[in-house]
DNA sequence: TTGGCTGCAAAACTTTTGCATGAGT
DNA sequence: ACTCATGCAAAAGTTTTGCAGCCAA
């Protein structure tokens, strides 16, 4: 399957050109997939889609959830947030720090941050709550050259 | 059980002291437990820590683990990272944007940030990987809401 | 001594996979 | 028509729970 890197607009009009240029088909499934996804602002679980989609497509299975997201995800229609896959992580270090997270291996390493210590929160988000600890989400290095070597 | 608030020193020495605050037994396994997490760097999961502390307590159990490690979540020795217990989480958004993550609940917003789109990438992180998006971890105003009522 | 803690085993829950049928191109 | 995608069912994997015996206080 071809990755599509362009980004596209998040609605469906543009979403059949989409898959054809994957060079995957075009299933109600996936549309209606697709579309729970962008109509609802709760970066919701491959269960909670599932639901969802199921008063629209009666008999659609669970399983064909979880391919098709992981499929977009492949495909670069959407990201995942967190370590990927990935079941809880513990820490026990309690003094203030960040972390960056390798949403590829799932490697989290702590740093600090004095920029980031001392941001200023903004209004908006003291309106959505208590903020804690930072966490930048990206590639690490050893990822990065892995797939250098792959894609070679 | 009582929640110790007070941050204590990453080390066994006041151990013993914790867990009678906290009226809990310091038990062999606890102790294992909590000498792995912070001799530990990579914020293992529950599973890997089970496979190192049964190197030293033969016969102890992969549900001790897990109940363990909630324990010292509750009784705030240790945090986690991400959303708790959390599956995971697809997002559609490709524009540039930010998530605070309810620690709590697992509520999800994006919202965006001038300042942390500009922040300037530490040379030393540069070093760990490539910087795709920052999530800010905390504790949404609902979840505070509810705790303030509960602990009324 | 005694109540909380543990290990065991089983249950509950989540996610993936093989395969025959069905749908999109 | 041809092939990929789906639904089903079962498997694999992860986390929680009930209970009887054990151990720290």
């Amino acid at each position: 399957m071809k990755n599509s890197t362009q980004k596209q607009p998040r609605s469906l009009v543009h979403f059949k050109n989409i898959c054809q240029e994957a060079g995957v088909k075009c299933t109600q499934q996936r549309m209606k997939i697709y579309s729970e996804l962008i109509q609802n602002p709760n970066h919701p679980d491959a269960e909670t889609v599932y639901k969802k989609v199921k008063k629209q497509l009666a008999n659609i299975s669970l399983d064909t959830v979880y391919r098709t997201l992981w499929l977009f995800k492949d495909m670069r229609l959407i990201t995942t947030i967190g370590p990927s896959r990935e079941r809880t992580r513990f820490d026990p270090n309690l003094n203030p720090h960040h972390h960056f997270i390798c949403t590829k291996c799932g490697l989290i390493l702590d740093f600090n941050s004095e920029q980031m210590d001392t941001l200023d929160i903004q209004e908006s988000l003291k309106a959505i709550g208590t903020v804690g600890s930072l966490q930048v989400q990206g590639i690490c290095r050893g990822c990065e050259i892995n797939d250098k070597i792959i894609s070679d």
